[in-house]
DNA sequence: CACATTAGCTAACGACCGCTATAGAATGCG
DNA sequence: CGCATTCTATAGCGGTCGTTAGCTAATGTG
């Protein structure tokens, strides 16, 4: 019993389909996209949206989590591979304009922007909280530096974590307002010089 | 004829409703304020509302307008009356952190984010040429500095002007996730440091 | 007073929202 | 085959969206 194959197979291709739901969402965010224009983009019917993701706050969480894994992670990973604070906020600026302007894919981020102008408060805060996770993480990155003596003693390590989050926040809404790949890289080789 | 005052008089205060619409639309967005929303925080029927405003979309014009000269003027102003492009800058970054976190009001920025997840591309359109209005007049006035010598020559205004407005606009996005002033405070306190 | 003019109220329109009951189609198992 | 199980398609639920028609109320003008 619990079977794995029983019962008419799905006939769509699940990660496919999630996907296709993750630019949609990426692109027009969580209020702005209906569950008919996801049963539409997927080419699905409604209640098969239903039966294989629950509902569309529990597609949207998986939208977001695959999201992170497979465009938005590069923040997570330059904070494992450098080896300080500053180099890795030096590779997220280098890479996050390009990121931001992906042909073929929406422009920003789904992070900084899918809850925007949701009245959904459960939304809201969970996409607050993938975000105070990552300041917490450069935060932590940046107090080892210090603590190294890596960075300067009196180095404001939440602050300086804030600033760079917040720098990479802007620069997301510049892409979705049409700022080209080459004009944010000037704005965040900009924005590295305030780094001590 | 085209008189003044025919008629049954209007029961309500325009300007007193209007500022409330603003709050209205500075907190949820043009797209999660919904007409029943205005109509109820207003205390004022649809009807009437239609009649003094016109359609929601001329509502959110004209709250913008006047928010823009009551709460969100202050680039503006600091363009206007400081010497140079720096402290410019510097008396906004100064600034921005209290205005997006006053108490009574909205957090964050009603240009930066009241177009946040809307399908209407003629709201998001003029949210967008509003801003792009704003990054143009700063770099105005760098390339005037950098023409005067009070900027190095090799300064790239538009990128300059580009990065202090996003910044602005990450500090405006922090304190809707409900960052404190004085984190913010801090935050801009090293932005400034990327400056020329 | 009668009248034109303007505002307010009730109620509703058609369209869309997220979601699902119901019935039919496709599979594995016996 | 017959049957349980699982997915799909149609159609529609109750609710909200922005907006407005139709009527009443309140004013200035004659």
């Amino acid at each position: 019993m619990a079977s794995t194959t029983r019962g008419r197979p799905r006939s769509f291709d699940r990660d496919a389909a999630l996907d296709k739901a993750i630019r949609l969402f990426w692109r027009r965010g969580y209020e702005a996209t209906s569950v008919r224009d996801l049963t539409k983009e997927l080419g699905i019917g409604a209640p098969s949206l239903y039966k294989a993701f629950g509902d569309k706050r529990q597609l949207f969480a998986e939208a977001l989590r695959v999201y992170d894994e497979e465009y938005g992670g590069f923040i997570e990973a330059a904070l494992a591979e450098e080896r300080t604070a500053k180099q890795a906020a030096a590779r997220v600026f280098a890479e996050a304009p390009a990121r931001y302007t992906r042909r073929g894919l929406p422009a920003g981020c789904l992070i900084v922007s899918g809850d925007a102008g949701t009245p959904d408060a459960k939304v809201a805060a969970h996409l607050r909280h993938i975000r105070e996770t990552k300041v917490a993480a450069f935060a932590d990155k940046i107090r080892a530096d210090i603590a190294s003596g890596e960075l300067p003693a009196g180095t404001e390590a939440q602050s300086l974590a804030h600033y760079t989050m917040s720098m990479l926040s802007g620069i997301a809404q510049a892409a979705r307002d049409g700022v080209h790949r080459t004009e944010l890289e000037r704005v965040t080789r900009i924005a590295l010089g305030a780094w001590p």
